[in-house]
DNA sequence: TCTCACACCTTTGAAGTGG
DNA sequence: CCACTTCAAAGGTGTGAGA
């Protein structure tokens, strides 16, 4: 089946950093009047730049300034405000008065001069209130607009390993990518929202494998051009900028100064700070170059630093990123990283947390070399029990009393805070914290609840009113949709990936169609629908072997919905007269959709489940099984999986031939007569692979199964498939010595001859589609997930329909039904991951277990 | 340390039919 | 004109070999 993706709105409410503002000795102003000066022209090194006072009083700052992380140990002495106001400065370009509140003490006042400049502190460390927004203001009538980064949690992430960028020559986008929102402006008036990233230090780095940390290698090479990005759909009304996202997700990042692309252009192997300005518009003015001619306000957001590199340095960036960018999905395969090595794995990341953490903790990180020995064995793990009782959930994780975490590592507490994850404590550690699980935001976990932290678990799935039609599209340079929303406090969901506004979720094709008999005639019931995870598998498609293989884990799954259908509640007469079709339903893997879609991944298996409810006339919509009287029914031959784009050409094929709306593609320019008897011969020859493995063996392991010794009894197979398939009643078991005579006799042929029969929809396309999976109920689901296993369920052997009557046209005789006295609690997913469905561009939204996912959505046409 | 070809995947827009 | 298909191309990923 097809995904669509369909814009959408999130929820991001909660979790925007406030801007409050706060002093810092991230001088601002001496940043941004390097990179203020004109944009071409701003290549001098940091701290050489000075053209006057003031910036030579940041640049002192500016030549210490190395990240948020040296930054943390003294942001409790920070005073508010690194506001600098100015006034509104339109006849002056330059700030006119620039108040440094109060000066921060120097990093080296944490360490030794000389350890500063042997190790650096990554920018990694827990205990940082991250979104420390930094601002600068140079016009008064912007002081009040506030920024928000929106994909705050993904970015923290990355930065508590150190973010890494890849730059090339051709240019690379920035993941995670920047997107920001704002508070605060006018409506009327025009705002250009721009981007710069400026050097963070005038330090080269190398990064130290064994050690798993960056090192100081030098001073840094002459810095790139600074380039000002101006967003592409700049100007903004302040309407708009109220309602919408804006997002980088276009912007790349080059280390070819002779770029001519207006990419970004950076240095290999330093540290960059990225800033987005909102610039008042000035109607008779070109495109901005010079940030000092405008009224402008900056924002930085210190979670967003990150090292260019040309190759990602440290494997846990990698992974982190695999796991989150939908562009690198085909990374995600086990092939790459089996579960084998995934243990590991999560213990380097608890290793990289520990060190880091204790790094901190017990002295500048430079000196690290030496205090890493077993002398500080017992601080370290101490330093340990600390960033665990950080990271798992200690309200208040500071300040911690040392006796306690004594008592706790003596008592292996680490390790319980570590079970409470329910999950392998994995990669991006704090993915985790997103699953539900009633811990408090590691980064947060002091604030009050409404505040930084998670937002409320079960985020309602509120069926929004569908956007507006003319909703102004993207605030990126993509068609990327960006929506609509009144309400300025509580921040709804903006839909973050480039998706297009018309771009629809496709239909179910075969469409699921069901009959009912024994219904009683003036009761009424809903039918639902739901699709659930056949297993706890991604997968991926073999071109050459023209077959499914096991990718790795499933990704976490998306929220569990009930689509109702649209014409229940049916009474049961009209259940028994007529079909009900679920031909409306759509499927999309965009897991905010607003529209009751059902919500699926791409590569994954799916069974779709009937649920025939008893109706009751006082309540609404179904959105919990468990709370009605009802009936399920797998058909198991309806089990598909989801792809964006189909990967087996007999599906293709199969689709348009039986899809109406598919008529288009049915020309022989396409498929020519002379192509389709091969093409037939194709189908049987996927068929009889399909079975004869399904025989011998796991499809997913044909590697070894596909040997010619098994030829004689894959024959076999082959022709049980096709007594199967084509309704030998009872096709199981099947009689071998008939087998062989049919195999002698061509039998395979007569039988496929058959097909030239119009496939009925959908009972024979469901079981012909040439996708014949093992058994989904014995193959992939554990016994009494979906019932007692059918013990040979007679799993295709509908005659060819015979005539017409509606009722008929559906079904297998024999569903796998599924009662609510029984175990299953639907309609939780089969295989409820513990993951937290992770996606990069939808806001990190705080889930429920999945555990307790119930599907709310309910569909009304 | 960097570059490039590559496989894998998603996204996008076009082309076609039908209502 | 819109809804709905699939196709095919474009382009975003990290990989891994080689310079």
């Amino acid at each position: 089946m097809l995904l669509g993706a369909m814009p959408d709105e999130s929820a991001a409410a909660l979790l925007l950093p406030t801007a409050k503002t706060r002093a810092t000795d991230f001088s601002i102003a001496a940043i941004m009047a390097r990179g203020a000066g004109s944009p071409q022209s701003c290549t001098r090194p940091p701290s050489v730049h000075s053209t006057s006072n003031d910036e030579q009083i940041h640049d002192d700052h500016l030549s210490r300034l190395s990240s948020p992380g040296l930054d943390d140990g003294l942001e409790d002495d920070d005073i508010e405000v690194d506001v600098e106001i100015c006034s509104d400065g339109a006849p002056s370009p330059r700030p006119n008065k620039i108040k440094m509140l109060r000066e921060s003490p120097p990093i080296s006042d944490c360490g030794s001069e000389a350890a500063e400049t042997d190790r650096i502190s990554p920018d990694l460390v827990l205990d940082r209130p991250v979104s420390k927004t930094k601002i600068l203001c140079n016009c008064e009538e912007l002081v009040n607009i506030e920024c928000h980064l929106e994909t705050k949690d993904l970015w923290d992430k990355f930065h508590d390993l150190g973010t890494e960028m890849i730059i090339t020559k051709s240019g690379r986008r920035m993941f995670p990518t920047l997107r920001v929102s704002f508070t605060g402006v006018r409506p009327e008036q025009r705002y250009a929202v721009i981007l710069d990233i400026v050097p963070v230090d005038n330090k080269r780095y190398r990064y130290a494998y064994h050690r798993s940390s960056w090192l100081v290698a030098g001073k840094a090479d002459p810095p790139a051009p600074c380039r000002l990005y101006t967003h592409p759909d700049s100007p903004f009304t302040g309407e708009q900028l109220r309602k919408q996202v804006v997002s980088f997700e276009k912007v790349k990042l080059t280390n070819n100064e002779m770029d001519k692309h207006g990419h970004i252009v950076l240095n290999s192997m330093h540290r960059y700070q990225p800033r987005i300005h909102l610039v008042k518009w000035k109607d008779h003015t070109g495109p901005v170059t010079d940030l000092e001619q405008e009224q402008y306000r900056s924002f930085i957001f210190p979670e967003t630093v990150f090292t260019a590199v040309t190759a990602y340095q440290n494997q846990l960036i990698t992974k982190l990123k695999i796991d989150s960018n939908p562009f690198a999905k085909g990374f995600r395969d086990s092939s790459r990283l089996t579960d084998f090595d995934r243990e590991p794995m999560d213990s380097l990341f608890m290793e990289q947390h520990f060190l880091r953490n204790s790094l901190r903790l017990y002295g500048d990180p430079l000196d690290a070399e030496n205090n890493n020995s077993g002398s500080l064995f017992s601080a370290a793990m101490m330093e340990k029990a600390r960033a665990h009782i950080q990271m798992w959930g200690r309200a208040g994780g500071n300040p911690y009393n040392p006796s306690e975490l004594h008592a706790m590592l003596l008592s292996g507490a680490p390790g319980q805070y570590l079970a409470r994850s329910a999950v392998p404590l994995g990669i991006p550690t704090q993915l985790w914290s997103q699953s539900g699980v009633s811990w408090p935001n590691p980064i947060h976990g002091g604030l009050p609840p409404g505040l930084l932290g998670p937002p409320p678990p079960h985020r309602p799935q509120i069926t929004p009113p569908p956007p507006p039609s003319s909703t102004p599209s993207s605030s990126s340079g993509s068609p990327s949709p960006t929506t609509v929303n009144s309400s300025s406090e509580l921040r709804l969901p903006k839909a973050l990936f480039p998706s297009t506004l018309h771009r629809f979720s496709p239909r179910m094709f075969p469409t699921l169609r069901v009959s009912f008999t024994g219904v009683r005639p003036e009761q009424r019931y809903a039918v639902i629908l739901d699709i659930v995870p056949v297993d706890n598998k991604r997968y991926r498609y073999a071109y050459h072997r023209s077959s499914w293989l096991v990718a790795g884990k499933a990704d976490p799954p998306a929220p569990c919905r009930l689509y109702t259908h649209p014409d229940s509640p049916f009474t049961g007469e009209q259940l028994r007269k007529q079909v009900v079709s679920f031909e409306k339903v759509k499927l999309t893997n965009n897991e905010m959709d607003k529209h009751g879609h059902i919500v699926l991944n791409s590569m994954h298996r799916y069974q779709p489940r009937i649920h025939l409810v008893k109706w009751k006339d006082h309540t609404g919509p179904v959105t919990d099984l468990e709370q009605e009287q009802y009936r399920s029914f797998i058909f198991p031959e309806t089990v598909f999986t989801a792809v964006t784009a189909y990967q087996n050409q007999l599906i293709t094929k199969l689709k348009i031939d039986s899809n109406p709306f598919a008529k288009g593609f049915r020309d022989s320019s396409r498929l020519t007569d002379f192509d389709r008897e091969p093409m037939d011969s194709l189908f049987m020859e996927q068929h009889f692979l399909r079975n004869s493995l399904r025989l011998y063996g796991d499809p997913l392991d044909a590697e070894n199964n596909n040997s010619g010794s098994l030829f004689s009894a894959a024959m076999m197979e082959k022709a049980r498939a096709h007594i199967q398939m084509w309704g030998r009643a009872g096709g199981n078991p099947y009689n071998p010595s008939e087998l062989h005579a049919m195999l002698l006799s061509g039998a395979p042929g007569q039988y496929l001859a058959r097909s030239a029969v119009p496939l009925g929809i959908p009972t024979q396309l469901w079981s012909q589609s040439g996708v014949s999976w093992p058994n989904p109920i014995h193959g992939g689901l554990p016994p009494g997930l979906l019932g007692p296993p059918p013990p040979h369920r007679p799993q295709i052997t509908p005659p060819p329909p015979p005539s017409s009557t509606p009722s008929s046209s559906s079904g297998s005789p024999s569903p796998t039904t599924v009662n609510s006295s029984s175990e299953l609690r639907l309609p939780k997913a089969l295989f409820p991951s513990t993951l937290h469905r992770f996606s990069p561009y939808t806001p990190s939204l705080s889930r429920t277990s999945t555990s307790s996912i119930s599907p709310t959505s309910r569909l009304t046409h």
